[in-house]
DNA sequence: TAAGTTACCTTACGAGGTAAGGTACACAGT
DNA sequence: ACTGTGTACCTTACCTCGTAAGGTAACTTA
């Protein structure tokens, strides 16, 4: 009966694990010192004694992501060449790309921050192994990961992006008044009329689906191989 | 002598273009509806007035933006195939990128939107134009337009992008102490000791130079281009 | 001249981050 | 037992920010 009324103490790991929940659950907006510390059943200042500030702790928050990233991607020591450049690097972008999906906030966060996190140049440092592994020069290989951009973390810039889940912009505006939107924008309108597809499927914003992911991906890998030797 | 004390009074246009001053000089936080009303002069419930907040003030710099980079890029109504379809993209999005390096906080501004602006569905449409004129079909033309991401608006997620100015974090992390790091990340710290290179020009983000942009463009554009027919 | 309209201001509230300092308890050494 | 010393959390308060509500002065129109 006299059970412990003791909590069991925070901890900079535990903080940071309850910020990706409420991300989750409810947006990035969400996210306020005051309102995490409520999720953990603290007042807003007790955070400071694990965290030095927000800032910290959108730092703790995108390192989590990255950490997550790692695990499903497997360590990336494996420089070994047991397979085909691209495919490996296809399924380590692949196995990222999962991830993102159920960290929606995740993209926007990463391209606000301006210090690196350590696990993502650590990630980087293996694509460049397995690339110059495979052939490819120094030289190559740097333009590589410029052309790759996020693809290696799982998502691309979509500039269609509500930034809340998924689709349905483009049968909103079809629905709206289709024959202003075909005077003012022939051709896409056009487009959308025959590309009409599975666009309720919850991904990363606008159309981001997996199809268009990975014809990017391949589009860059093959234009990569074409250089490669 | 008597001359007007009487300041001409505000409007949305000019509102938006104290914005954008405000945010060139002194970047996107330092953006508050206080701040800008100060530069204008005014108080800041006045914005109000010419504005319905916030958000709205947010929406319309980007549509400020994207007006700008419509004149840099001339107007979309050029479908006739006057030229390769890779140049005249090619040229576009280089134009676009002259004037998103005039506005470096304008990228993640971008991003952050959740309504596309008007302005980008009509340059994107005009994109399309220009593909399907090449004999894309709007399949592919639909592809090539995800593929792309946020390459004809003139930038690349760039993931190594300090939210200030250019470069330096290549060589500051370099220098801090690089037999850790040579043991930490071989691949990386190869790939640096060979390349570096102008990492100092004023470019959006890491390493983010005209020619990673136009290798990243033209990657894009040949893989297309094999497509194509 | 009275009523509206336009453009800007004053006041105030609540939410958010956080500086400064306080409290309660565990445990170590004397 | 007495007194640190450190850990973990709390209270209060300040400042910035967006913005709701309502006020005011000058100009227009009838």
């Amino acid at each position: 009966m006299a059970a412990k009324a003791f909590r069991e103490p925070l901890s900079r790991e535990r903080v940071l694990a309850a910020a990706v929940v409420l991300a989750d659950a409810e947006g990035i907006k969400a996210l306020t010192m005051r309102r995490l510390a409520a999720d953990l059943g603290v007042e807003a200042m007790s955070l400071y004694y694990h965290l030095p500030g927000k800032e910290a702790l959108l730092d703790g928050v995108v390192e989590t992501v990255v950490a997550e990233i790692h695990d499903a991607v497997g360590r990336p020591d494996m420089t070994k060449p047991d397979g085909d450049w691209r495919t490996r690097l296809r399924q380590r972008f692949l196995a990222a790309r999962e991830v993102m999906l159920r960290h929606p906030w995740a993209p926007g966060l990463l391209g606000s921050r301006r210090t690196i996190p350590a696990g993502v140049v650590a990630y980087y440092d293996g694509i460049v192994g397995t690339l110059v592994g495979a052939g490819f020069s120094y030289h190559l290989a740097h333009r590589a990961l410029h052309a790759f951009g996020s693809l290696p973390l799982g998502f691309v810039q979509e500039i269609f992006s509500p930034a809340s889940a998924g689709g349905g912009m483009e049968v909103d505006a079809a629905e709206a008044d289709l024959t202003a939107m075909a005077e003012a924008l022939p051709h896409l309108t056009a487009m959308v009329a025959t590309e009409i597809h599975d666009v309720t499927d919850p991904t990363l914003g606008w159309c981001d689906g997996q199809v268009e992911f990975e014809f990017t991906l391949d589009l860059l890998l093959d234009g990569l191989e074409r250089l490669r030797g």
